[in-house]
Parts: structure tokens; C-alpha cells; sequence
DNA sequence: AGTCGTCAATACGCTGCCGTATGGTAGCCC
DNA sequence: GGGCTACCATACGGCAGCGTATTGACGACT
């Protein structure tokens, strides 16, 4: 029973390929070794090459999006806190995984189109939490575009910092949005004090 | 004299075609005839398609960092107006090709590192400007951080909005990020106005 | 035991692209 | 005008990867 694939299998598969090595690199002749048959297992279960990478779009839509909310709403009720959460997820779990779809979606327009989709979900997310929070409607949606951004860039540059320097900043950086929302801010924020 | 090429001019043609179609869209063969020419051509001037990815690579990392900090500098002396500048010229020229070579540099480690060359140049160019600003070098370094992140995470996010509002909204965030350095801020912080 | 459905191996043809080899042309220099 | 240089065209060999066709193995059901 260990050995017959099921298409699930493929799909799996193929997220932790592309993760590593990009669309590109995502060929179902390369895939196949990986699971222990060849690619004539692989016309089986699938139509298409594009079938695939088809069924890997649905698969990153799901855990990019309701994932990621569902684990967020469950950690916390209020949205301040759930905003930290996010933060700290976005650094622990959004890896390359995400970054591949993305430059995936750079040049393909079925990718950019489950990205756009994805990007506007998780923006709303956040929107709802600014709101939340305290914010107005319209200082929510700009609010939440510069932290939603942020994450997001985090994940595509390279500047290196280990890990849990760069969740300490990030951090920071979030009070500082939630703050200032009207309520004079609680903390001093006079220099730095460095790590 | 007009049609005999010379490398510069492959490598100008392999910037655009980069820029639509991505890296693995850079192919010699789609590339000559843009030019008017032949593949035979080609391999007069380069010896391979790798050095032409790297010529391409040199040719980016110069316009990336060099170009724009010399824009910037040259608009204003005053670090804040600076940012202003800065923000509105990746809005404005930061574009297709940035993407390109990001998405790029996600899989490929010679991409990967000039990305993370630029990145590091840039931001310290930023870190700079908000320390000249009046921040610590350490607030300075923290804020430096959300700022570039924000603004490479514009790039790359499908948000989808016309773009002099996607600019309102960055120099209204940037603004944020410059007040409240220990001096209280000037303008009043309550309820977004709308576009 | 035979049959059918499910999954997989092998072998093949085709295409896109790389890199090479070879020959061609146009200007310049003597 | 013969040769040299710089640039380009054409033709070829080769490989990687896709998709197909054919055959095979194994379990379930009757």
C-alpha cells in the first residue's frame, strides 16, 4: 500500500520542488525520481504538465490564505495581538515557498493572478485587524499597506540579520503603527537602544 | 554603420527581454532576432549565455544602486525631501526589471548575490538619510528596515490601485516614519481623509 | 481462475535551445 | 587588388524535457 501514488502525493511533491528550485525547475522528469517512479506514472494521474502547476496554484492559495488567517484568529482575539502573531509567522513559516510563487507570478499570468488574489485577501485581513484596533476606515487601509508591504519585502530582500533580529525590529516597527492611532503613545521613543 | 552590433547593445536588448519575460524567457535565440540578427552573431561577442547573464547582472547592479542614489542626491540635500524622491522614483522607474532580477535571484545563486549586494547598498543609503533625519543610529537602522522593506514589498505585491494613490499612500506612511523621532509631529494624526 | 481497473515502466518521437563549425561579406591597409 | 579584421549567416550535432503508446504487474471482485 506504501508505494501507489495518488495525485495528492504529486502535488505534494511538487510544492517542496518548487520551493527549492523554482518553476523552472519544477519538471515532472525531476520529479519523479524524487518519489520513487517515472514519469509515466506522472500521465496518469495528471493531463498536463500545466494540469500540475495548476494544482499547485489551488494548494498555495489555500495555505497562504486560510491557513495562515485560521492560525492567526486562533492564537489571539484581539487584533493587536493577532497582528504580532501574523509578524512572528511571517518570519517562522512565509519562506521560500512563497517567494518561488512569487516570482513565479513575476512572468506568468496564472500565477499573478492567485497571487493578486492572495495579496487582497491577507490585505483585507489586516485592514480588518487596524480597524480593530481603533483606526478609521481609511487610516486602516493605508496603515495596512505599509505593514502588509513590509512583510512581504522582508521576505524578498536579503539583508542579512539572523533571524530573530530581524522578528525583534519587526515587532518594534508594528507598535509603532498601532500606536499613534489618535491616543497619544504610551512608550518613550527617544534613541535606539540597539539589540 | 547602423546595424553592425556590439556587446553593449546585446546586453541593453537581454535587459528588456529580462524585463518581460523573466530569465528563463532570455533565451539567444529569441534575443537575435529582436536585434535583426542571428544567433551566429551572438556567439562572436560572448563566449556563452552565462556571460551574457552576468554582463546583465553587472549592467543591473550599477543601475540599481549608482543611478538612483545619484538621482536622489542630486534632488535635494535635505534628507527627508530625499526620501520623498526616493519613494516617488520607485513608484516611477522601479519596475518591471527590479521584479526580473528578484524573481531571478530567488533560484540562482549569482542572481542572489547581486540582489543582496544592492539591497545592502541601498539600504544603508536609506539608514543614512534618517539619521541625518535626527535618529540614533540605531532607531535609524530599525526604521531604515520598514522603510526599504515596505518599498520593495510595493513592488512585488498585486495591490491593485492606481498609482498616484499607491504614491500618496507611501509618502503619507513615510511620513509617519520621519515625525515622532522624539520631537512631536506637527500635523494632526486622526481619521484618514480618503484619496 | 479469469477479468477488470489502477498504477507504473519502457521506449519512442518531437521541439526548443545551446554551442560549434564553416563559410560569406564589407571595409581598411598596403 | 590581395589580404586581414570584424561581424554575421547557415547548417549541424547534441541534450533536456514534454507527451504518447505500448506493455506489464498487482489487487479486487465474481
Amino acid at each position: 500500500m506504501g508505494d501507489r501514488l495518488s495525485a495528492s502525493e504529486w502535488t505534494e511533491g511538487a510544492l517542496k520542488l518548487l520551493a527549492e528550485r523554482g518553476v523552472d525547475g519544477l519538471r515532472v522528469e525531476r520529479l519523479a525520481p524524487m518519489l520513487g517512479v517515472t514519469k509515466g506514472s506522472f500521465y496518469w494521474h495528471f493531463m498536463d504538465r500545466a494540469e500540475l502547476l495548476d494544482a499547485v496554484l489551488v494548494e498555495w492559495e489555500h495555505v497562504a490564505t486560510d491557513r495562515v488567517i485560521e492560525a492567526v484568529e486562533r492564537a489571539s482575539a484581539e487584533p493587536a495581538e493577532r497582528l504580532r502573531e501574523l509578524t512572528r509567522l511571517v518570519f517562522r513559516t512565509g519562506g521560500p515557498l512563497d517567494r518561488a510563487v512569487r516570482a513565479w507570478g513575476a512572468h506568468d499570468e496564472r500565477a499573478a493572478k492567485v497571487v493578486s488574489r492572495v495579496d487582497a485577501r491577507r490585505y483585507r485581513f489586516v485592514c480588518a485587524q487596524l480597524e480593530g484596533h481603533g483606526f478609521g476606515p481609511a487610516l486602516a487601509r493605508v496603515r495596512a499597506r505599509l505593514l502588509y508591504t513590509a512583510l512581504i519585502g522582508e521576505q524578498h530582500t536579503s539583508l542579512r540579520l539572523n533571524r530573530s533580529t530581524r522578528v525583534e525590529w519587526a515587532l518594534r516597527n508594528l507598535e509603532l503603527l498601532l500606536g499613534d492611532s489618535g491616543s497619544a503613545p504610551k512608550g518613550d521613543r527617544r534613541a535606539g537602544k540597539g539589540s
